[in-house]
RNA sequence: GGUUCGUUGGCCGAGUGGCUAGGCACCGGUCUGCAAAACCGUAUACGGCGGUUCGAAUCCGCCACGAACCUCCA
């Protein structure tokens, strides 16, 4: 199966053709939350992007299988190797079982991304789930003779590994640059080199989450999980590896590395990094203190927000921007956005509301196919949105009376704003749900019905007390040619 | 210090060797009892300096400024 699709490759640092290495299947994993604390915005806009991602390839007929893990064990604080790792340290703080402070935030997670409208994966594993899977590879590693042990232990040997490999190859960095890079660590410090990180990590009597190992008691490290996960589903090579650019340096080149020294291939095809959301121009993060989360945002209740803004208006704004472009966030550009929204959902509603004539007096054709180049080229969703407002255009004049479209024409352009605007981008409608029952539609209706009827005997006083009054209740009363519009 | 990337009109944000990105805001107009919405139209731009070219915001070089990564982080 072959469309014209390009993805932008890190590997390559250029677009490529995207070719699948089995037919009409895509193997794609994303690396998921670390399940410590709630998720942030920033981590939110990686998700969102990879559920474009996924959608689109949907769209395009592939059989998907997305993996995305959650990291519930062997995540540390700093890169000592050592001591207890972010879930028991969170349990302790809060007085609790570490694997409540997994199951809290894993809900929490679900919550967030169930909000803004993303498609769950195929295959969400954790890593305390895989530990067998995740000591298989160590062992194996042990055997390839990239890694070894030190009191209980296990590091990978990265300047052995890069002897036969490239180790930096995913951000293009030679092996003496990084050492030169690297910080000097502790005098205690038990690695053979400077580089090299811990595969399996020998746990202390008081360390909460261990399991038994051929190397003794301990827990696996951070990147393991994922070399196990992603091969154990998707094979020892797959097509898409996505996360955010963060991973790209760390977490991504030393996943390629146990993978290449395990299973002796490559382990992805095509490499995809998705950047930064900033405020001010500085990286959200927890640690700078700009990072929010979902539900402050929704609510305005964090000191960077002016007022809440809802989760689709927030859904749209990301997909504005292309996803390996930082995002620079502001309360402007959020209205901007939310002002955009509403009015290219307005126009969808109007549309299924659209009359049909013989012939169609506006150019409506095409919008499919420039949707699709627009998604073909590194998914740029800026663009098809960018088409929709165009034809939003047309839209509006057919709906005023101005051209006519034909029942062709209308068809397919239902058919293509459905498909980019629910199926790809999966944004929807947020009027519909507060709009509540139909005897409340209808008690507005009656309302304003009336309001039309004083209207047409020009009793402006009766006619402009509704409006008002339903305007001061939250309503948007719009009049039409012959009747009127409304939402709360 | 190394690696990577960015600097686009009032704001956000695409794109790219010659052809209107788009959204929001602004201004003028049409429509309307008024308002809102909708429609039409105008305007404002590619960090600086050189170079390549018939032609550069787009390619190359230098400079300035900014960011990310190299240390846990989507």
């Amino acid at each position: 199966m072959e469309h014209n699709l390009y993805i932008y490759n890190t590997l390559s640092r250029s677009k490529e053709q995207f070719i699948p290495l089995h037919n009409d299947r895509v193997g794609m994993y994303v690396c998921g939350p670390t399940v410590y604390s709630d998720v942030h915005l920033g981590n939110c806009r990686t998700f969102i992007s990879f559920d474009v991602i996924y959608r689109y390839l949907i769209y395009l007929g592939y059989k998907v299988r997305y993996v995305r893990n959650i990291t519930d064990a062997g995540h540390l604080e700093g890169d000592r190797d050592e001591g207890d790792d972010k879930f028991a340290k969170k349990a302790k703080l809060e007085q609790l079982e570490p694997m409540e402070i997994v199951q809290k935030y894993t809900v929490g997670f679900h919550e967030i991304l169930s909000i803004f409208n993303t498609l769950p994966p195929s295959i969400e594993p954790t890593a305390t789930g895989h530990i067998s899977e995740q000591i298989e590879i160590v062992k194996q590693i042990l055997d390839s003779g990239y890694g070894y042990e030190k009191a209980g232990t296990i590091y990978f040997d990265v300047e052995k590994y890069n002897k036969d490999f490239q180790y930096g190859i995913l951000t293009n960095r030679k092996l003496e640059d990084l050492l030169e890079g690297t910080r000097e660590l502790g005098g205690q410090d038990e690695k053979k080199g400077r580089l090299d990180f811990a595969l399996w990590i020998k746990a202390k009597p008081e360390t909460l989450m261990q399991w038994p190992s051929p190397w003794g008691w301990g827990f696996p490290g951070w990147h393991l999980e994922c070399s196990a996960m992603s091969s154990k589903y998707l094979g020892k090579t797959f097509d898409i590896h996505g996360g955010g650019m963060d991973l790209q340096a760390t977490h991504h080149t030393n996943e390629i590395a146990q993978s290449q020294a395990c299973h002796h291939a490559a382990p992805v095809k095509y490499w995809m990094h998705t950047n930064m959301l900033t405020v001010n121009g500085v990286r959200m993060s927890k640690s700078a203190g700009n990072g929010f989360l979902p539900k402050e945002l929704f609510t305005g209740s964090h000191p960077l927000l002016e007022r809440g803004y809802s989760p689709m208006t927030v859904r749209f704004f990301m997909a504005q921007s292309h996803y390996r472009s930082t995002l620079d966030f502001s309360n402007e550009a959020l209205q901007a956005s939310e002002k955009g929204f509403s009015r290219l959902m307005e126009g969808y509603a109007r549309l299924q509301k659209l009359n049909a004539s013989a012939a169609s007096s506006i150019e409506t054709a095409g919008l499919r196919t420039k949707c699709e180049e627009a998604m073909n080229d590194d998914f740029n969703t800026p663009i098809v949105i960018a088409h929709l407002f165009d034809s939003l255009r047309a839209i509006n004049l057919v709906h005023d009376g101005k051209e006519t479209i034909s029942t062709a024409d209308l068809a397919e352009l239902k058919a293509v704003y459905s498909a980019f605007i629910e199926d790809v981008l999966g944004l929807k409608s947020e009027t519909e749900a507060s709009a509540g029952s139909e005897a409340f539609k209808k008690a507005i209706d009656l309302l304003l019905n009336m309001r039309l009827e004083a209207k047409q005997n020009k009793d402006w006083a009766t006619s402009d007390k509704i409006r008002n009054e339903l305007t001061a209740l939250g309503f948007e009363i719009k009049d039409t040619k012959d009747g009127f519009e409304w939402k709360i």
